[in-house]
DNA sequence: TACCAAACGAGACCGAGTGTCACTATCGGC
DNA sequence: GCCGATAGTGACACTCGGTCTCGTTTGGTA
């Protein structure tokens, strides 16, 4: 199997044991995406799955929680690395800018090939509704644990409403601009997004004003 | 609407075979939540389920999309309600106030034994991560609509971020005001959970504003 | 080389959810 | 009250995702 460009699984530092492990995660991944793109999500059952990669149903499993986890690996990788930068940087100045710069620094730092990858997720999402509710309910996990570790890291009591509110302001913001930049084949490329992202973020404060005309 | 002692169920207005339906899916609904908070969501399969009320699986599928549906009732109906608010009255003013004041109304819509029910779903809901991943589903659908119906009646883009967000926010509240409700077993019954509600909608301005010390 | 632990494959098993079909009960028209 | 159309029901077979067990292989280590 050729990767082209090094990957986390040609990591020669890494022990054998674990960069076979790395691999097979990633041709899952990646044979599944091509499977339910080309045929459905629902019409792909995993005994067909596993048996185009060569491995066992116990072996998927050690991989990935559910046959869903691994349609929307792209997803799962955004939101890891946002969780990484909200948890490696410090904090200061208004709250929800740095939600911003935080979700701006995981996009830049995931791989070249993620662009692609969340595109075709993302199209799959929309046409499978058990896709749906897994990333509606992961995003909510990323939300809740967003909003702890600010309350941590602010001093501020488990259930107060306001890092809540922020970070799902910020995920909201990412489903705005992702679907539009995903209607677009992804035009701009990343900065095209994060401009989209910005531009959420500024028509933010605008909402609470929000008024119905008389 | 106020059903005194009676029930949808008992309404001598519908048709006999309507109301056939709706005592069967509300017994389901009755025993799914005792036997569910007794031995555990996930301990107690369909069949017994079903054998215990004295119908086939064909008709629990009829009544509900799923098991974890019979088993969060109370938290549908809430949203249901939300929603019916939402498209049957006008709107001015606010228009996150309006939010505020369309599930304050359909609380009070709800009938008498809905507090109870809604406090041994939410425990449960606490128990099973199948129930809290359905709930997680329901509620972004919950926003997705009340979004859309905003930005229908408002002549705003489908897309526009504001609606949005103004309907993430009201279900953030309810999230907080009715945890702590929940928590401490429902004491002062709905007027403190309508006061719980109120001062989290209060305190949202202040989100945005949030800083981190320097 | 020898040993240990970790990952793997095979396959039995469970339970949710679907589809079919014959049966039964309700409803509306007469 | 009778009767045909129709909707709801039960029984049952089936699919498939997910768990568990256990014997085997493979990579790390001394």
């Amino acid at each position: 199997m050729l990767y082209g460009m090094t990957s986390p699984a040609d990591d020669r530092s890494l022990p054998l044991r674990d960069r076979k492990r790395l691999r097979t995660r990633r041709t899952l991944a990646e044979t599944a995406l091509r499977l339910f793109t080309a045929h459905g999500f629902d019409a792909v059952t995993l005994d067909r799955l596993v048996d185009e990669v060569e491995v066992s149903k116990s072996t998927f499993f050690r991989a990935f929680p559910a046959k869903e986890a691994v349609a929307v690996e792209a997803e799962t990788e955004l939101w890891r690395a946002y969780l990484d930068q909200l948890r490696g940087r410090d904090l200061s100045g208004n709250v929800l800018d740095a939600l911003h710069t935080r979700l701006t620094g995981a996009v830049e730092a995931l791989d070249p090939g993620w662009d692609e990858r969340y595109r075709a997720t993302r199209r799959l999402v929309l046409t499978a509704p058990a896709l749906l509710a897994y990333v509606d309910h992961h995003r909510t996990g990323v939300e809740d644990e967003a909003a702890a570790h600010l309350a941590d890291r602010l001093g501020l009591d488990a259930d107060d409403l306001r890092p809540r509110v922020l970070a799902r302001i910020t995920t909201t913001c990412w489903s705005v601009a992702a679907r539009a930049w995903v209607r677009d084949d992804g035009r701009g490329g990343r900065a095209a997004l994060l401009n989209a992202l910005a531009d959420a973020h500024r028509s933010v404060p605008a909402s609470l004003a929000l008024t119905a005309g008389r």
